[in-house]
DNA sequence: TTAAAAATTAAACAAATGATTAAAAAATTT
DNA sequence: AAATTTTTTAATCATTTGTTTAATTTTTAA
Protein backbone atom coordinates (compact mmCIF):
# COMPACT_ATOMS: atom_id res chain seq x y z
CA UNK A 1 0.00 0.00 0.00
CA UNK A 2 1.42 3.20 -1.29
CA UNK A 3 -0.61 4.72 1.38
CA UNK A 4 1.81 3.56 4.27
CA UNK A 5 5.24 5.01 2.47
CA UNK A 6 3.79 8.56 3.21
CA UNK A 7 5.99 10.07 6.12
CA UNK A 8 9.50 8.16 4.77
CA UNK A 9 11.29 7.67 1.43
CA UNK A 10 11.24 10.39 -1.31
CA UNK A 11 8.09 9.20 -3.37
CA UNK A 12 5.21 10.63 -1.84
CA UNK A 13 1.86 8.78 -1.53
CA UNK A 14 -1.38 9.48 -4.26
CA UNK A 15 -3.28 11.28 -1.39
CA UNK A 16 -0.11 13.78 -0.61
CA UNK A 17 0.09 15.01 -4.36
CA UNK A 18 -3.49 15.49 -4.59
CA UNK A 19 -3.29 17.68 -1.43
CA UNK A 20 0.10 19.35 -2.16
CA UNK A 21 -1.56 20.12 -5.56
CA UNK A 22 -4.55 20.91 -4.67
CA UNK A 23 -2.84 23.58 -2.15
CA UNK A 24 -0.94 25.21 -5.27
CA UNK A 25 -4.24 25.28 -7.46
CA UNK A 26 -6.60 26.92 -4.26
CA UNK A 27 -3.80 29.20 -3.66
CA UNK A 28 -3.08 30.39 -7.43
CA UNK A 29 -7.09 30.43 -8.40
CA UNK A 30 -9.16 30.51 -5.42
CA UNK A 31 -12.08 27.78 -4.29
CA UNK A 32 -14.19 29.13 -7.68
CA UNK A 33 -11.63 29.69 -10.40
CA UNK A 34 -10.20 25.90 -9.76
CA UNK A 35 -11.24 23.15 -11.71
CA UNK A 36 -10.91 19.84 -10.04
CA UNK A 37 -9.13 18.78 -13.45
CA UNK A 38 -6.78 21.38 -12.69
CA UNK A 39 -5.68 19.53 -9.57
CA UNK A 40 -5.89 16.47 -10.91
CA UNK A 41 -3.13 17.32 -13.73
CA UNK A 42 -0.87 19.64 -11.00
CA UNK A 43 -0.82 16.01 -8.96
CA UNK A 44 -0.40 14.63 -12.06
CA UNK A 45 -3.10 11.63 -11.08
CA UNK A 46 -6.37 10.30 -12.82
CA UNK A 47 -9.31 12.32 -12.27
CA UNK A 48 -10.82 10.01 -10.12
CA UNK A 49 -8.49 9.46 -7.46
CA UNK A 50 -9.46 13.25 -6.05
CA UNK A 51 -12.95 11.94 -5.38
CA UNK A 52 -11.87 8.38 -4.19
CA UNK A 53 -9.39 10.03 -1.40
CA UNK A 54 -11.53 13.43 -0.77
CA UNK A 55 -15.14 12.74 -1.64
CA UNK A 56 -15.08 16.04 -2.92
CA UNK A 57 -13.63 19.41 -4.31
CA UNK A 58 -15.36 21.24 -1.33
CA UNK A 59 -14.17 18.52 0.87
CA UNK A 60 -10.63 19.01 -0.34
CA UNK A 61 -11.09 22.89 -0.19
CA UNK A 62 -11.79 22.98 3.60
CA UNK A 63 -8.50 21.33 4.59
CA UNK A 64 -6.61 22.51 2.23
CA UNK A 65 -7.97 26.51 4.08
CA UNK A 66 -8.32 24.92 7.08
CA UNK A 67 -4.27 23.73 7.20
CA UNK A 68 -3.59 27.11 5.30
CA UNK A 69 -5.33 29.07 8.16
CA UNK A 70 -3.78 27.25 10.85
CA UNK A 71 -0.16 27.48 9.48
CA UNK A 72 -0.33 31.63 9.05
CA UNK A 73 -1.55 31.91 12.64
CA UNK A 74 0.01 29.04 14.65
CA UNK A 75 3.58 30.49 14.49
CA UNK A 76 1.44 34.29 15.31
CA UNK A 77 0.29 32.81 18.11
CA UNK A 78 4.08 31.66 19.48
CA UNK A 79 5.17 34.80 18.34
CA UNK A 80 2.62 36.73 20.18
CA UNK A 81 2.50 34.46 23.37
CA UNK A 82 6.35 34.51 23.97
CA UNK A 83 7.03 35.70 27.86
CA UNK A 84 10.19 36.49 27.67
CA UNK A 85 10.31 39.28 24.81
CA UNK A 86 9.53 42.10 24.29
CA UNK A 87 6.69 44.22 22.48
CA UNK A 88 9.10 45.67 19.92
CA UNK A 89 10.87 42.08 20.00
CA UNK A 90 7.74 40.70 18.84
CA UNK A 91 6.91 43.48 16.33
CA UNK A 92 10.35 42.40 14.77
CA UNK A 93 9.54 38.87 14.75
CA UNK A 94 6.43 39.09 13.36
CA UNK A 95 7.72 41.41 10.49
CA UNK A 96 10.79 38.86 9.86
CA UNK A 97 8.72 35.20 9.48
CA UNK A 98 5.58 36.69 8.22
CA UNK A 99 7.42 38.34 5.44
CA UNK A 100 9.88 35.25 4.76
CA UNK A 101 7.01 33.47 4.13
CA UNK A 102 5.02 35.76 2.24
CA UNK A 103 7.80 35.71 -0.30
CA UNK A 104 7.82 31.96 -0.55
CA UNK A 105 4.41 32.05 -0.53
CA UNK A 106 2.79 35.38 -2.45
CA UNK A 107 -0.56 33.93 -2.57
CA UNK A 108 -1.27 32.97 0.58
CA UNK A 109 -2.54 36.30 1.70
CA UNK A 110 -4.99 37.36 -0.69
CA UNK A 111 -6.01 33.71 -1.31
CA UNK A 112 -6.62 33.67 2.80
CA UNK A 113 -8.37 36.82 2.75
CA UNK A 114 -10.46 36.72 -0.64
CA UNK A 115 -11.66 33.11 1.11
CA UNK A 116 -12.27 34.34 4.49
CA UNK A 117 -15.08 36.84 2.71
CA UNK A 118 -16.70 34.35 0.89
CA UNK A 119 -17.15 32.04 3.74
CA UNK A 120 -16.82 34.14 7.53
CA UNK A 121 -18.24 31.04 9.19
CA UNK A 122 -15.46 28.26 8.08
CA UNK A 123 -13.10 30.87 9.73
CA UNK A 124 -14.92 32.02 12.99
CA UNK A 125 -16.04 28.43 13.90
CA UNK A 126 -13.11 26.40 13.66
CA UNK A 127 -10.02 28.39 14.49
CA UNK A 128 -9.54 30.12 18.04
CA UNK A 129 -8.47 33.40 15.94
CA UNK A 130 -10.15 36.01 18.81
CA UNK A 131 -8.37 34.50 21.84
CA UNK A 132 -5.34 34.23 19.68
CA UNK A 133 -4.87 38.19 20.09
CA UNK A 134 -6.98 39.10 22.74
CA UNK A 135 -5.84 36.63 25.60
CA UNK A 136 -2.08 36.94 24.10
CA UNK A 137 1.03 38.22 26.37
CA UNK A 138 1.09 40.53 23.61
CA UNK A 139 -1.85 41.86 24.50
CA UNK A 140 -0.74 42.34 28.14
CA UNK A 141 2.24 43.79 27.24
CA UNK A 142 0.44 46.59 25.19
CA UNK A 143 -2.21 47.38 27.99
CA UNK A 144 0.99 48.32 29.85
CA UNK A 145 2.69 50.45 27.33
CA UNK A 146 -0.69 51.78 27.00
CA UNK A 147 -0.93 52.10 30.69
CA UNK A 148 3.11 53.70 31.02
CA UNK A 149 2.09 56.34 28.38
CA UNK A 150 4.27 55.18 25.99
CA UNK A 151 1.73 53.77 23.09
CA UNK A 152 -0.89 57.02 22.51
CA UNK A 153 -3.59 54.68 20.85
CA UNK A 154 -5.23 52.57 23.08
CA UNK A 155 -6.95 50.00 21.47
CA UNK A 156 -4.52 46.90 19.97
CA UNK A 157 -6.51 46.52 16.95
CA UNK A 158 -5.86 49.66 15.68
CA UNK A 159 -1.70 48.20 16.35
CA UNK A 160 -2.80 44.72 14.86
CA UNK A 161 -3.88 46.45 11.63
CA UNK A 162 -1.47 48.61 11.32
CA UNK A 163 1.48 45.88 11.76
CA UNK A 164 -0.38 43.47 9.57
CA UNK A 165 -0.83 46.50 6.59
CA UNK A 166 2.51 47.41 6.97
CA UNK A 167 3.70 43.01 6.58
CA UNK A 168 1.10 41.68 4.41
CA UNK A 169 -0.77 44.68 1.92
CA UNK A 170 2.47 45.56 -0.34
CA UNK A 171 2.02 41.55 -1.02
CA UNK A 172 -1.59 41.80 -1.60
CA UNK A 173 -1.15 44.91 -3.88
CA UNK A 174 2.45 43.40 -5.12
CA UNK A 175 0.81 43.59 -9.37
CA UNK A 176 -0.35 46.89 -8.94
CA UNK A 177 3.04 48.39 -7.18
CA UNK A 178 5.45 46.39 -9.22
CA UNK A 179 3.89 48.01 -12.16
CA UNK A 180 3.32 51.54 -10.17
CA UNK A 181 7.38 51.26 -9.41
CA UNK A 182 7.92 49.57 -12.58
CA UNK A 183 10.01 46.59 -10.96
CA UNK A 184 10.07 42.77 -10.75
CA UNK A 185 10.34 40.48 -8.47
CA UNK A 186 13.44 40.75 -7.29
CA UNK A 187 13.08 44.42 -7.28
CA UNK A 188 10.06 43.75 -4.74
CA UNK A 189 11.22 41.58 -2.92
CA UNK A 190 14.40 43.50 -2.06
CA UNK A 191 11.87 46.05 -0.78
CA UNK A 192 10.41 43.80 1.14
CA UNK A 193 13.55 42.93 3.02
CA UNK A 194 14.01 46.53 3.57
CA UNK A 195 11.27 46.30 5.46
CA UNK A 196 11.67 43.57 7.84
CA UNK A 197 14.01 46.36 9.27
CA UNK A 198 12.03 49.26 9.09
CA UNK A 199 8.66 48.49 9.88
CA UNK A 200 9.49 48.00 13.70
CA UNK A 201 11.21 51.55 13.60
CA UNK A 202 8.03 52.71 11.92
CA UNK A 203 5.57 50.90 13.89
CA UNK A 204 7.43 52.20 17.52
CA UNK A 205 7.76 56.08 15.82
CA UNK A 206 3.80 55.72 14.84
CA UNK A 207 2.90 54.36 18.56
CA UNK A 208 4.60 57.36 20.49
CA UNK A 209 2.45 59.64 18.24
CA UNK A 210 -0.72 61.55 18.77
CA UNK B 1 -36.64 53.05 -27.05
CA UNK B 2 -35.79 52.87 -23.12
CA UNK B 3 -32.22 52.83 -24.03
CA UNK B 4 -32.62 56.80 -24.77
CA UNK B 5 -33.93 57.82 -21.46
CA UNK B 6 -30.35 56.19 -19.64
CA UNK B 7 -29.17 59.99 -18.40
CA UNK B 8 -32.80 61.42 -17.20
CA UNK B 9 -36.07 60.39 -15.00
CA UNK B 10 -36.05 57.73 -12.37
CA UNK B 11 -36.29 54.73 -14.33
CA UNK B 12 -33.14 53.30 -15.54
CA UNK B 13 -32.69 51.94 -18.80
CA UNK B 14 -32.13 47.81 -19.41
CA UNK B 15 -28.43 48.27 -20.07
CA UNK B 16 -27.60 50.49 -17.21
CA UNK B 17 -29.71 48.13 -14.80
CA UNK B 18 -27.34 45.26 -15.99
CA UNK B 19 -24.64 46.92 -15.86
CA UNK B 20 -25.60 47.95 -12.30
CA UNK B 21 -26.59 44.42 -10.81
CA UNK B 22 -23.63 43.15 -12.57
CA UNK B 23 -21.13 45.90 -10.59
CA UNK B 24 -23.15 44.35 -7.25
CA UNK B 25 -22.37 41.08 -8.04
CA UNK B 26 -18.75 40.87 -9.39
CA UNK B 27 -17.84 43.26 -6.65
CA UNK B 28 -19.36 40.47 -4.30
CA UNK B 29 -18.41 37.29 -5.38
CA UNK B 30 -15.61 38.21 -7.78
CA UNK B 31 -15.66 37.07 -11.98
CA UNK B 32 -15.75 33.18 -11.21
CA UNK B 33 -18.10 32.73 -9.00
CA UNK B 34 -20.97 34.63 -10.35
CA UNK B 35 -23.09 33.15 -12.60
CA UNK B 36 -24.58 35.00 -15.37
CA UNK B 37 -28.28 34.11 -14.10
CA UNK B 38 -26.68 35.95 -10.67
CA UNK B 39 -27.04 39.11 -12.77
CA UNK B 40 -29.87 38.71 -14.70
CA UNK B 41 -31.92 38.08 -10.94
CA UNK B 42 -30.09 40.56 -9.54
CA UNK B 43 -30.98 42.95 -12.44
CA UNK B 44 -34.61 41.59 -12.89
CA UNK B 45 -34.03 40.94 -16.05
CA UNK B 46 -34.64 37.99 -18.57
CA UNK B 47 -30.96 35.98 -18.66
CA UNK B 48 -30.59 36.67 -22.36
CA UNK B 49 -30.85 40.13 -22.41
CA UNK B 50 -27.25 40.21 -20.68
CA UNK B 51 -25.97 38.88 -23.88
CA UNK B 52 -28.08 41.03 -26.21
CA UNK B 53 -26.09 44.10 -24.41
CA UNK B 54 -23.12 43.18 -23.80
CA UNK B 55 -22.28 39.74 -25.74
CA UNK B 56 -20.33 38.14 -22.91
CA UNK B 57 -20.21 37.53 -19.47
CA UNK B 58 -16.33 38.38 -20.11
CA UNK B 59 -17.32 41.72 -22.21
CA UNK B 60 -19.54 42.61 -19.18
CA UNK B 61 -16.77 42.03 -16.55
CA UNK B 62 -14.12 44.40 -18.68
CA UNK B 63 -16.93 47.15 -18.48
CA UNK B 64 -17.36 46.30 -14.69
CA UNK B 65 -13.37 46.37 -14.35
CA UNK B 66 -12.58 49.21 -15.70
CA UNK B 67 -14.90 51.31 -14.64
CA UNK B 68 -14.30 50.23 -11.37
CA UNK B 69 -10.73 50.61 -11.48
CA UNK B 70 -10.97 54.12 -13.27
CA UNK B 71 -13.07 55.42 -10.41
CA UNK B 72 -10.76 54.37 -7.92
CA UNK B 73 -8.07 56.08 -9.55
CA UNK B 74 -9.11 59.21 -10.76
CA UNK B 75 -9.69 60.53 -7.51
CA UNK B 76 -6.02 59.27 -6.38
CA UNK B 77 -4.96 60.91 -9.40
CA UNK B 78 -6.28 64.10 -8.51
CA UNK B 79 -5.56 64.40 -5.17
CA UNK B 80 -2.14 63.89 -5.87
CA UNK B 81 -1.71 66.01 -8.58
CA UNK B 82 -3.06 68.74 -6.72
CA UNK B 83 -0.46 71.70 -6.93
CA UNK B 84 -1.63 73.80 -4.19
CA UNK B 85 -1.98 71.29 -1.18
CA UNK B 86 1.21 69.95 0.69
CA UNK B 87 2.39 66.27 1.04
CA UNK B 88 0.55 66.56 4.33
CA UNK B 89 -2.81 67.51 3.26
CA UNK B 90 -2.84 65.10 0.59
CA UNK B 91 -2.29 62.45 2.99
CA UNK B 92 -5.26 63.51 4.91
CA UNK B 93 -7.15 63.82 1.49
CA UNK B 94 -6.13 60.17 0.55
CA UNK B 95 -7.24 58.96 3.55
CA UNK B 96 -10.48 60.90 4.44
CA UNK B 97 -11.36 60.15 0.73
CA UNK B 98 -11.03 56.56 0.36
CA UNK B 99 -11.85 55.74 3.78
CA UNK B 100 -15.12 57.50 3.31
CA UNK B 101 -15.49 55.64 -0.02
CA UNK B 102 -14.63 51.73 1.15
CA UNK B 103 -17.08 52.74 3.64
CA UNK B 104 -19.93 52.68 1.18
CA UNK B 105 -18.08 49.91 -1.23
CA UNK B 106 -16.23 47.54 1.08
CA UNK B 107 -16.14 45.05 -1.66
CA UNK B 108 -13.93 47.27 -3.95
CA UNK B 109 -10.70 46.53 -2.79
CA UNK B 110 -10.38 42.77 -2.41
CA UNK B 111 -12.45 42.55 -5.63
CA UNK B 112 -9.88 44.69 -7.65
CA UNK B 113 -6.90 42.93 -6.01
CA UNK B 114 -8.33 39.33 -6.52
CA UNK B 115 -8.84 40.13 -10.01
CA UNK B 116 -5.96 42.15 -10.80
CA UNK B 117 -3.85 38.92 -9.46
CA UNK B 118 -6.04 36.89 -12.21
CA UNK B 119 -5.19 39.40 -14.99
CA UNK B 120 -2.63 41.46 -14.70
CA UNK B 121 -2.03 42.35 -17.99
CA UNK B 122 -5.95 43.97 -17.97
CA UNK B 123 -4.29 46.50 -15.67
CA UNK B 124 -0.84 47.01 -17.04
CA UNK B 125 -1.83 47.72 -20.45
CA UNK B 126 -5.59 49.55 -20.21
CA UNK B 127 -4.81 52.13 -17.03
CA UNK B 128 -1.58 54.63 -16.86
CA UNK B 129 -1.17 53.76 -13.27
CA UNK B 130 2.33 54.06 -13.15
CA UNK B 131 2.38 57.44 -13.92
CA UNK B 132 -0.37 57.94 -12.14
CA UNK B 133 2.26 58.26 -9.09
CA UNK B 134 5.44 58.92 -10.79
CA UNK B 135 4.74 61.81 -13.05
CA UNK B 136 2.53 63.04 -9.88
CA UNK B 137 2.92 66.44 -7.59
CA UNK B 138 3.29 64.11 -5.04
CA UNK B 139 5.98 62.37 -6.24
CA UNK B 140 8.28 65.99 -6.73
CA UNK B 141 7.15 67.12 -3.35
CA UNK B 142 7.90 63.53 -2.18
CA UNK B 143 11.33 63.99 -3.36
CA UNK B 144 11.81 67.49 -2.18
CA UNK B 145 10.90 66.21 1.38
CA UNK B 146 13.61 63.71 1.20
CA UNK B 147 16.24 66.01 -0.41
CA UNK B 148 15.38 68.09 2.69
CA UNK B 149 16.02 65.61 5.26
CA UNK B 150 12.20 65.93 6.63
CA UNK B 151 11.64 62.18 5.31
CA UNK B 152 14.43 59.69 5.82
CA UNK B 153 13.03 56.85 3.88
CA UNK B 154 13.83 58.11 0.34
CA UNK B 155 11.86 55.19 -1.86
CA UNK B 156 8.50 56.69 -2.64
CA UNK B 157 7.18 53.22 -2.90
CA UNK B 158 7.54 52.50 0.64
CA UNK B 159 5.20 55.37 1.34
CA UNK B 160 3.12 54.38 -0.85
CA UNK B 161 2.93 51.16 0.63
CA UNK B 162 2.07 52.19 3.89
CA UNK B 163 -0.54 54.57 3.09
CA UNK B 164 -2.55 52.60 1.33
CA UNK B 165 -1.95 49.37 3.67
CA UNK B 166 -3.24 51.50 6.80
CA UNK B 167 -6.29 52.53 4.83
CA UNK B 168 -6.45 49.75 2.67
CA UNK B 169 -5.55 46.46 4.70
CA UNK B 170 -8.08 46.97 7.30
CA UNK B 171 -11.07 46.49 5.15
CA UNK B 172 -9.42 43.83 2.97
CA UNK B 173 -8.91 42.29 6.29
CA UNK B 174 -12.52 43.13 7.73
CA UNK B 175 -14.36 39.96 8.39
CA UNK B 176 -11.07 38.86 10.32
CA UNK B 177 -10.33 42.02 12.43
CA UNK B 178 -13.68 42.07 13.56
CA UNK B 179 -13.60 38.72 14.61
CA UNK B 180 -10.41 39.35 16.68
CA UNK B 181 -11.63 42.88 18.67
CA UNK B 182 -15.54 41.27 18.42
CA UNK B 183 -17.17 44.36 16.63
CA UNK B 184 -19.88 44.22 14.39
CA UNK B 185 -19.92 46.84 11.07
CA UNK B 186 -20.80 49.60 13.50
CA UNK B 187 -17.96 49.43 15.87
CA UNK B 188 -15.32 48.82 12.47
CA UNK B 189 -16.80 51.32 11.07
CA UNK B 190 -15.90 53.95 13.93
CA UNK B 191 -12.32 52.75 13.76
CA UNK B 192 -12.34 53.96 10.46
CA UNK B 193 -13.53 56.93 11.08
CA UNK B 194 -10.81 57.01 13.74
CA UNK B 195 -8.21 55.64 11.26
CA UNK B 196 -8.97 59.48 9.15
CA UNK B 197 -7.31 61.37 11.30
CA UNK B 198 -4.68 59.20 13.17
CA UNK B 199 -3.25 57.76 9.73
CA UNK B 200 -1.86 61.46 8.49
CA UNK B 201 -0.17 61.45 12.28
CA UNK B 202 1.45 58.14 11.48
CA UNK B 203 2.32 58.63 8.49
CA UNK B 204 3.98 61.72 9.63
CA UNK B 205 5.62 59.91 12.69
CA UNK B 206 6.54 57.12 10.12
CA UNK B 207 8.68 59.57 8.23
CA UNK B 208 10.84 60.61 10.71
CA UNK B 209 11.93 58.11 11.64
CA UNK B 210 14.89 55.76 11.25
C1' DT C 1 0.55 -19.18 -4.79
C1' DT C 2 -3.92 -17.62 -4.30
C1' DA C 3 -7.59 -14.86 -2.53
C1' DA C 4 -8.90 -10.42 -0.86
C1' DA C 5 -8.34 -5.63 -0.55
C1' DA C 6 -6.80 -1.33 -2.23
C1' DA C 7 -5.55 1.71 -5.83
C1' DT C 8 -6.00 3.28 -10.50
C1' DT C 9 -8.11 4.05 -14.94
C1' DA C 10 -11.27 5.15 -18.82
C1' DA C 11 -15.74 6.16 -19.64
C1' DA C 12 -19.89 8.14 -18.70
C1' DC C 13 -23.47 10.82 -16.12
C1' DA C 14 -26.04 14.68 -14.42
C1' DA C 15 -26.24 19.22 -13.27
C1' DA C 16 -24.67 23.81 -14.01
C1' DT C 17 -23.61 27.39 -17.02
C1' DG C 18 -22.65 30.70 -20.88
C1' DA C 19 -24.68 31.51 -25.01
C1' DT C 20 -28.06 31.33 -28.96
C1' DT C 21 -32.45 31.04 -31.42
C1' DA C 22 -36.87 32.01 -32.94
C1' DA C 23 -41.03 33.90 -31.79
C1' DA C 24 -43.68 37.56 -29.38
C1' DA C 25 -44.23 42.16 -27.61
C1' DA C 26 -43.24 46.92 -27.55
C1' DA C 27 -41.61 51.01 -29.50
C1' DT C 28 -40.50 53.87 -33.43
C1' DT C 29 -40.87 55.46 -38.03
C1' DT C 30 -43.21 56.15 -42.26
C1' DA D 1 -52.66 52.89 -39.37
C1' DA D 2 -49.15 50.06 -41.32
C1' DA D 3 -44.53 48.79 -41.65
C1' DT D 4 -40.17 48.51 -39.52
C1' DT D 5 -37.11 48.28 -35.91
C1' DT D 6 -35.94 47.35 -31.27
C1' DT D 7 -36.57 44.92 -27.10
C1' DT D 8 -38.01 41.02 -24.47
C1' DT D 9 -39.09 36.23 -23.58
C1' DA D 10 -39.12 31.12 -23.24
C1' DA D 11 -36.92 27.39 -24.81
C1' DT D 12 -32.95 25.12 -26.18
C1' DC D 13 -28.04 24.20 -27.22
C1' DA D 14 -23.28 23.01 -26.45
C1' DT D 15 -19.68 22.88 -23.09
C1' DT D 16 -17.87 22.60 -18.84
C1' DT D 17 -17.48 20.51 -14.55
C1' DG D 18 -18.03 17.73 -10.26
C1' DT D 19 -18.89 13.18 -9.47
C1' DT D 20 -19.77 8.20 -10.12
C1' DT D 21 -19.38 3.63 -12.09
C1' DA D 22 -17.47 -0.51 -13.51
C1' DA D 23 -13.60 -2.72 -15.01
C1' DT D 24 -8.50 -3.36 -14.50
C1' DT D 25 -4.18 -3.31 -12.19
C1' DT D 26 -1.47 -3.40 -8.15
C1' DT D 27 -0.66 -4.43 -3.48
C1' DT D 28 -1.41 -6.94 0.73
C1' DA D 29 -2.69 -10.87 3.41
C1' DA D 30 -3.54 -15.79 3.94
Amino acid sequence: MEKNKKEKGLDVSTEEKIKEAARVVFHKKGYAATRTRDIAEEAGINLALLNYYFRSKEKLFEIIMFETLFGFFQNMGLVLNDEKSTLQHKVERVASNYIDLIIKEPDIPIFMLSEIRNRPDVLLVKLPIRQLIMNSVFFQQHRKAVDAGKIKEPDPLHFIMNLLGLIVFPFVAGPLLKEMGNIRDEGFNQLMQDRKKMIPVWIEAMMKAR
